[in-house]
DNA sequence: TTACAACCTCCAGTTACTGTAGAAGCAAGC
DNA sequence: GCTTGCTTCTACAGTAACTGGAGGTTGTAA
């Protein structure tokens, strides 16, 4: 049970100190306690939350995601269905990104490889992007 | 050279009139001319315009890449290898969302799919949230 | 004792918009 | 000529998820 600095626990998970102080006030973290002097200590618990926290973000969950799956991680009781629903989604969500990222690619391969070097007049890019036709009638 | 309001030319475009403001403050659309009553007027000019800003933002450009691109639009005595760069770029840019997103969504379909439906105590999700290491040592 | 790093709080900035409040203009119908 | 309702105007606040900085304390090592 050592108990550590901020600093600590933020170079622990990877994190900046200004962004545990960030969790702590949006409600991801809960408050620490303090030292006389005023200043936060915490404890391996707090590594683990905050190390969920951060894979979490890593796997492109969002804030209030997160703060539904700790929910559901701190009162075992409830359905896991819930944590299924969120990930199942989310899992969804970088499939369409995927597909949507792969066909922009493709389309933009097409002229963004096909600069001819000269001056922009005859430039493909810019003409390209010219060229569609406004995006509604 | 049919004169149009802000709203035509919005739709137009399919941007919201907020959005044609927010692009003129910004300076990505040049100060439009007024009625007697200061009502923006465009013509067709402005549609190309902000066409070109609209589909280069549908191809994931940011604002200060599409400033550049108007830039060399604009002159086009301007060298065209600067349009092919900052495509180039964004192009090698979505190549790695495109990878790093992948790699993502297979170690997510790992755990996210093999949830059993009991309690959240032995929820494969919240598990493997909590299990993964520490970012850094 | 004197540096200096790490901590504190509070606040502004980032990106690319979106939404809202409150006021004014404009066209159509009665 | 008046009302209704839509569009426009300016100006500002809010979004997501942090990041960075100012200005001020505290703790520790030489």
């Amino acid at each position: 049970m050592t108990n550590m600095m901020i600093g600590d626990l933020a170079q622990k998970t990877s994190t900046k100190v200004n962004t545990v102080r960030y969790y702590e006030d949006i409600g991801l973290l809960p408050e620490p306690a303090r030292t006389a002097s005023g200043r936060r200590t915490y404890a391996e618990s707090d590594v683990r939350r905050l190390s969920f926290v951060r894979h979490s973000r890593g796997f492109g969950f969002s804030i209030d995601e997160i703060r539904s799956l700790l929910e559901i991680s701190d009162s075992p009781k409830q359905d896991c269905e819930a944590a299924a629903k969120i990930a199942q989604e989310h899992l969804e969500k970088i499939d369409t990104q995927i597909v949507q990222l792969t066909s922009l690619r493709d389309a933009l391969k097409l002229f963004a490889t096909s600069c001819s070097g000269g001056s922009a007049e005859h430039c493909e890019i810019i003409g390209a992007l010219n060229r569609l036709n406004p995006p509604v009638g």
